[in-house]
DNA sequence: TCGTGTCCTAACCGAAGGGTTATCTCGACC
DNA sequence: GGTCGAGATAACCCTTCGGTTAGGACACGA
C-alpha cells in the first residue's frame, strides 16, 4: 500500500472513471488500473466495483476512499510544513483550463508573485470536471476558471468570449453549426465555455478542429479556415490589425465570470489565500485585462492537456 | 516519501535512538539509517538532529513527526477497515516480554480466541521500552506486561517470580550475585522484571547466561549451572517432581503483577477493547495460571528478539 | 452485428525502495 | 590515546513500484 496507489484510488472514486483519473494524472490508462489492481490485491477488497450505470463503491471501498483521502492530504501538509519551517518559498499549485492557461493565467500569476514574493507557483492544465477533485483532494490549491460547484468560488473579473474569423467570412445558411470551428484544447471539455458554446451551437464533432493552443486557433480563422472562440481583449490587436474580425450572431459575444476556487478558509494553504486577496487588487485586474503580457512567443506550449505534481 | 520511510522516522523519533528503532522493527540498524536519510532527501531537511545528549527534532522534523504518525495510524485504520468490513477477522497485535511470550501469554490468547471468536492474534516480542511506543504508534494493539507509563494500564493477575536451581544447590558467600544467573531473553531488558531482578542483586554481566527461553534456563539450573528466575507456578510441576528446587533470599520471591496496557477507549480498536474485558473473567484467570497449555515443545523459539508487523 | 469506449491483463523495463554486510567518522570515556 | 558505541556511508542484491505498449473481455449504441 503506497501513497501513490492511494492517491489513484480517491482521484479514481471521484472522478468515476479509470480514464478521467489517468488523465488527470497525465499517465496512461493501464498505470492507473494497475495501481487500482495492486491495492486491490493488497487490501483483498475490489473497493470500486463497476455495475451498468457508472461505477460504485464496496462498504469497505466507502471507508477506505475517507482515511485514505485524509493519507493524501496530510503527505501534503507534510512537505508544505518543512518548506514553511525552513523559510523556504511557498508552493502554490494552480489549476485552470487550457484556454485560461496560455493568457489571463500567466499574466495574472506574474503579477502575484512579483507582489508577493516569497511563493512558487506552477500551473496545471485539467478539465473542469477535474477540477473539483483535484481541489479537493488538495493536488491543487486553487482552480482559475468556471464556477466549481461544492468549492469555495469567487468571481473575479468579467470577460467576453467572442468568435472571430476572416474579416471577409460571412456565415450563410446552416448558421454557426456549418462553419468550422476551430478551438484550443478547452474545446474538448464539454463543461468548460469553450466546450458548452460549442453544445449550445450544436457544433457537429466533425467540424471541431483542435489546435494546441488558442493563437493557432487564431492563425488558422486568419486564414479563412473558420471561426475560433477567442477571449476578447486578447484578440482585440488583431481585430484592429483587421486581421481578424469579430463574428456577429444571436448569443454571440457571450459575457462570462472568471472565478478563482479553493477550498474553504481553514483547509486552505496560506499561498492559496494570499492569492485569493490578490485577485481583488487593482493590480490583478490590470494584469488580467492586459493582453499578452510575457508570454514568449517562442516558446510553443506542448500538447500535453494535464500536467500535474506527484 | 513512503509509509515505510514516514515509520521508520516516527518510531527513531520517539524511541530517541536509530538502533533501537531497529530493533523494535526486526531490521538492521543501517536499514532504518538509509529510511532516514531518504526521508531527509527527500523533504531536504535533518528531521532529527544528533546533539552530545540524545536527539532532538528541528523545528521541520516536529511538524513532520506528528503528521508521520497521524499518516500511519491512518495506514492501520484502512486495513483494519476493510478486514472488518468483509467480516473478516479482526486482527489482534500483542506485544510482550520474551518471558511472558512463552507461559501466560499463549494460553491466555488461546482461551481467548476460542472464547471470542472471530479474532486472529499476532504475537509480538518486544523490550519494555519499545512497548510504549509501539502501542502509541498503532503497531500494537496491547502490549501485555509489566506497566507502561503514560498508556492505559490495566492490572490483570498477580503472579510471583521465584527463582530455582539444583535442588542441592547452596547459596554461599558472595550470595546470589556469585551465582550464575541463567535466564531467557527478557533479561537483557533492564526494565523488564527479570532485568530489574538482576539490577537489584547487582549480578555482573559476566554471570549472565542467556537462553532461547525459560524452559532452557531451567533445564540447566536443574543441571546445576546456576539459578534461574521463573514463573513459579510455571515451574511448579518441575519442583514438585524435585528436578529443581527454589532458592530462599530476601527479596526472593518477588510478588508482580501483569498488566494488559492498550490506547484510551475511543483510540484502541474493538478486538482490544474484547481482550480487555476478557482478561477479567474467570476463563483468563484459569488459563493464565494454567501451566505450559498447549505450547509444542518441539517448536523452538526462533532467536529473533522481536518481530514485528510490516 | 459491428464498431466503440472502457477497463483489465500481459509482458517488459528502468528506477527506486529496502534489505544485507563491511567500513568509516566522530564523540565519550577510561 | 586507544577503545567502544552510535550513526552514517558504501557496495551490492533483490523485490516492488510505476510506467510503457499491445491485446483481450465486455457492455452498449448506430
Amino acid at each position: 500500500m503506497t501513497l501513490a496507489q492511494l492517491k489513484v484510488f480517491v482521484l479514481v472514486s471521484r472522478l468515476g472513471s479509470v480514464r478521467a483519473a489517468a488523465a488527470a494524472l497525465g499517465v496512461s490508462e493501464p498505470a492507473v488500473s494497475q495501481a487500482l489492481a495492486a491495492l486491490r490485491q493488497h487490501l483483498d477488497d475490489p473497493l470500486i466495483a463497476r455495475s451498468a450505470t457508472g461505477m460504485s463503491l464496496t462498504p469497505a471501498g466507502r471507508r477506505v476512499v475517507a482515511i485514505a483521502s485524509q493519507m493524501v492530504n496530510l503527505a501534503v501538509d507534510a512537505e508544505a510544513a518543512v518548506r514553511q519551517s525552513n523559510g523556504a518559498a511557498e508552493l502554490l499549485r494552480v489549476v485552470t483550463t487550457s484556454t485560461l492557461s496560455q493568457s489571463i493565467v500567466p499574466s495574472l500569476l506574474q503579477a502575484f508573485t512579483a507582489r508577493a514574493g516569497g511563493i512558487e507557483v506552477s500551473v496545471g492544465v485539467a478539465t473542469t470536471a477535474e477540477m473539483s477533485a483535484l481541489v479537493e483532494e488538495r493536488l491543487a490549491d486553487v482552480a482559475v476558471g468556471p464556477r466549481l460547484p461544492g468549492i469555495e468560488a469567487e468571481a473575479v473579473m468579467r470577460y467576453r468570449l467572442s468568435l472571430v474569423g476572416h474579416p471577409d467570412l460571412r456565415v450563410n445558411g446552416g448558421g454557426l453549426a456549418g462553419q468550422r470551428w476551430l478551438v484550443d484544447p478547452t474545446g474538448t471539455d464539454p463543461l468548460s465555455e469553450v466546450g458548452s458554446l460549442l453544445t449550445k451551437f450544436r457544433v457537429p464533432e466533425s467540424h471541431i478542429m483542435v489546435f494546441a493552443n488558442e493563437q493557432a486557433a487564431w492563425s488558422a480563422a486568419a486564414a479563412g479556415e473558420g471561426v475560433a472562440p477567442a477571449i476578447d481583449h486578447m484578440v482585440a490587436a488583431e481585430v484592429d490589425r483587421g486581421a481578424l474580425a469579430r463574428v456577429r450572431a444571436t448569443d454571440i459575444p457571450v459575457d462570462l465570470l472568471l472565478y478563482v476556487s479553493s477550498l474553504e478558509a481553514s483547509r486552505r494553504s496560506s499561498a492559496a489565500d494570499k492569492l485569493r486577496r490578490f485577485v481583488r487588487t487593482p493590480d490583478a485586474m490590470q494584469a488580467m485585462y492586459r493582453p499578452d503580457s510575457g508570454v514568449p512567443a517562442a516558446k510553443f506550449r506542448p500538447p500535453v492537456y494535464v500536467t500535474l505534481w506527484s
